[in-house]
DNA sequence: AGCGTGTTGAGGAGTTTCCCTCAACCCGAA
DNA sequence: TTCGGGTTGAGGGAAACTCCTCAACACGCT
């Protein structure tokens, strides 16, 4: 009883990534998902797709396990999920010129159908687990054990596989953070630099600084992109 | 068998809160965990808490069921999830001087203990669900259960009561976005106004009418302002 | 001691944004 | 039809920000 929280719990404490996949492939290969998309994302990139963590079945009916790059091309419904905030299910319908990809609300009969589930953090979308087959189970039911798995799988993928890159570790001076976050918060430089006891001069390039070292042409941009990266609070 | 998992299916089709509640009520109670909170948050606000949607136990040891307002201001770790990204637990503990709160691994032994279930979504952090007890199950399987349940009963529970108020509509006009996403994205008045076919001026203009809306000084604060609105993405 | 990084500050010369007021046009709602 | 909101545009002046270079000091590390 209770197998599916079992299940959660595994992924959590699971200590590679192979672990991780072998408790999510049993849970949902019963339910009729044998294929698998995982991968971080970030709302800001054009692309949307950040690193692909996992890439597992016949995705596109070629009869061939499909490779990262070919997901990312082909992906389907993904862009969909900047409008969303809770997991959606979608189906492939075959029309006159080619194959399309729609949001249903329950994908019905055969066919290839999914399950999309995003992933949400502190600083928004952070990534999303996909499930798919051609025959699948797209109760209420089976949407909520699927919800939970995979942002169980994919919290914990991350968890792994952050752990092993240098880390994108914060890429800006403890005080050019403290001058961008009053900027954000709609003070002016000079208002800053006497409320931090600074020279204007200071102020401003500590803001230089924060545009040099962030790439980027504006102060504004600079928030935005402190923003989505964590650096700054919203 | 897989009782949470009903439970969760029934919390998402319920029609009322109480309906809600009970659901919630009738899977943590055999937990220990019967003291509830749940209430929606944005990072914005100074005191974090935007509106409570339900308030239930004896939150403060006085033998008395505590109501919203008293809730918020003895509210005991609610800030910390400015920091997290997953649900914590808490405990309390007795010190010399008065009552303190803490972040803790796994509470143990008899006392006052809850976990903290914070839900995000597309903008980032949109409330939460806070369990309490005074002897609680504080297993990994226990967590991923109230972790599911919380986030759940959050959801549903804001269906249920956005839907009966006006809802905040976009306080900001097509073009006024529109400008105002472009300055996020780093560009510059003059650019802004050849790549939309406008004059400097009418740019200028849009933003002045942006901060008049948002009632911001700046242009820099009006972008951050209007990412956790949720009105530009991040 | 020498090196890199963070923090602080300046001079001078830009460019850009902000502020205020005024006005025309379109469009849908009362 | 009048009214309000959205969009477009202007003039003139003030304030704020950006860019360039240069420099001092503290701190930790090799």
């Amino acid at each position: 009883m209770d197998r599916y929280i079992e299940a959660v719990v595994a992924i959590e404490g699971s200590e590679s990534l192979s672990a991780i996949q072998s408790a999510v492939r049993s849970t949902s290969v019963p339910l009729g998902y044998d294929r698998f998309v995982m991968f971080s994302a970030s709302p800001a990139r054009e692309d949307l797709v950040d690193s692909i963590y996992w890439v597992e079945g016949d995705w596109f009916g070629k009869g061939v396990t499909v490779d990262a790059e070919t997901y990312v091309r082909h992906c389907p419904v993904t862009r969909n999920f900047l409008n969303v905030d809770e997991p959606f299910f979608w189906t492939k319908v075959m029309s006159a010129r080619g194959e399309k990809y729609r949001v249903v609300r329950t994908p019905r009969g055969p066919g290839f159908h999914g399950l999309q589930v995003p992933v949400f953090g502190r600083t928004g979308l952070e990534g999303a687990m996909s499930f798919a087959g051609t025959r699948i189970d797209a109760s209420a039911r089976t949407r909520a054990v699927l919800t939970m798995i995979g942002a169980a799988a994919f919290r914990a993928a991350r968890r792994l596989i952050e752990a092993h890159e240098p880390n994108g570790a914060s890429s800006l001076s403890p005080r050019e953070r403290e001058v961008l976050r009053w900027v954000a918060a709609g003070r002016r430089q000079a208002d800053i630099a006497a409320s931090l006891g600074l020279s204007e001069r200071t102020v401003e390039n500590h803001l230089r600084r924060v545009r040099l070292r962030l790439g980027v042409a504006t102060t504004a941009q600079a928030i935005r992109l402190a923003i989505r990266s964590g650096e700054i609070e919203v």
